[in-house]
DNA sequence: CAAATTAATTGATATGAATCAAGGACGGTG
DNA sequence: CACCGTCCTTGATTCATATCAATTAATTTG
């Protein structure tokens, strides 16, 4: 089986070929207390330019100044913190929320391993939204000044720093799309989907999800509320298309939700 | 009065110092056909780095490939299209939108003079969604790789690409907020402020409007039905908040939307 | 300038999701 | 293991917005 422990949304592929803290006994080399080594990391592809010189890639490695360890529950950064970094997760599972005046909340977002946070900074030097933790999780910390100045050196990360942010633009736009035309189902159904296909980007399962967020958090980021989020799956459940336990979903038949996150298209 | 003809969302500070097709007879200089100046253009504060070196802003100018007219009601990019460029509006308006499979369409924004389209197309070097002009418009045509190369050397340009960028993934960030936790009055509210705002920092003046934009297009912009739009016009109308005769809107209290806007700050 | 098309308003009704409310399952902790 | 708090489910009802429908106003076209 190809699939893995599910209860984790670390990457499974690798083991611990990550050079943090080594102190190899057998190359007799001292350990660098906290040289990342982004050539080993097994996430390179997913936050990485492809398509590097080896010498390019020892460069790149100097854009990650450190890593950090992130408590489940806890901000790697909040709205009106000082914008210094973007992060890389490395592991675990985020969500980020705006917050209005009068203090509504929005999650706009939920980010996996490979994934970049704090974007949103970039333009007034300020974060704009929080982002938490909803499972233990390390982050490579970029402070962009250094990714800017790298990228003026190498065109591959240059391009990759820009279709990381046009990629946020198009994903919000899509979610855009979602919360201004779908209904529930569709909503939640797309919601699925697209979770399990990044997890599967990832190595996991197509089929079983382990959520990290509550029904709260879905609902919030579908703009619905957790007690029709919760009549939803329980819809999927009676019609056969999932199971649920709790946070366990597993996906019966994917045909049929991609058909109701389409479904206009009967008519 | 600082206020200008809102029959026209062209900056209207200026006149017509753009050196495009210029055959001066003062200076005797012949005409550089398409040649442009970005050191004249009233909008430079608006799409381009502050704080260049009058070397630095010559050089900038050679972003701008050429300009381009789009008529009313045609596509300056489409979905599927090729990227090539950014385009810098000049004069006009436009929206963007993108479509799901199943053919429902979704307005993802509405962008006027000095503002920058396309940046959905860098991640997939394609375009993902539709740039319509909904008045006559002219914008520079910005081919990207020019972009990177220069904002490769010249720093002020290279951050202004990355903030051009975060604003608009801030900007998605709020629509998120919007559809997701607002009621049709606050969006429209919201929807109101915003365009008079953008049009106020034009020159524009802050309490009229000429929307250039059918019901149809606010109502897909806010996840609302055209009927609802109308109806919460004539709400606001009825409320001695606005003034509307067809496209035209005179804000006449705009602490009142604001409220709408901030309401549940009142709970 | 009349005809035709497109856009906007308004009313009546239907409906999907929110709200209010109660009970149950789970996970952590003393 | 019993208690607590948090999370989730489900039911009854309300409410905001969509839908359907008709009319008017504006804009385009022959």
């Amino acid at each position: 089986m190809l699939d893995h422990d599910p209860s984790s949304t670390t990457c499974p592929n690798g083991h611990s070929h990550h050079a943090i803290k080594v102190e190899s006994k057998v190359t007799g080399i001292a350990a660098q207390s906290i040289k990342v080594a982004c050539s080993n990391c097994n996430l390179r592809e997913l936050c990485m330019p492809m398509g590097l010189t080896s010498a390019e890639l020892d460069r790149i490695e100097d854009v990650v100044a450190n890593r950090r360890k992130i408590k489940r529950g806890t901000m790697l950064f909040h709205n009106g913190d000082k914008f210094v970094s973007l992060y890389a997760i490395r592991t675990g599972f985020f969500k980020t929320c705006v917050a209005s005046e009068d203090g509504r909340d929005q999650v706009t977002g939920f980010q996996m391993a490979g994934e970049v946070i704090g974007l949103d900074g970039i333009v007034n030097d300020n974060h704009t939204c929080d982002a938490v933790a909803l499972e233990d999780a390390e982050v490579c910390v970029m402070p962009f000044d250094r990714i800017e100045e790298l990228s003026r050196e190498i065109n591959a990360l240059q391009r990759h720093v820009h279709k990381i942010m046009s990629r946020e633009i198009v994903r919000e736009n899509g979610v855009m799309l979602l919360l201004g035309s779908m209904r529930a189902e569709e909503r939640l159904a797309a919601f699925l989907l697209n979770l399990v296909q990044r997890l599967h980007a990832r190595g996991f399962s197509q089929s079983e999800v382990v959520l990290r967020m509550t029904r709260e958090e879905i609902g919030s980021y579908l703009g619905l509320k957790l007690e029709t989020v919760s009549r939803t799956f329980s819809k999927f459940v009676d019609d056969g298309m999932i199971e649920v336990k709790q946070r366990h979903v597993r996906i019966l038949n994917s045909d049929a939700l991609h058909e109701i996150v389409n479904s206009k298209s009967s008519l």
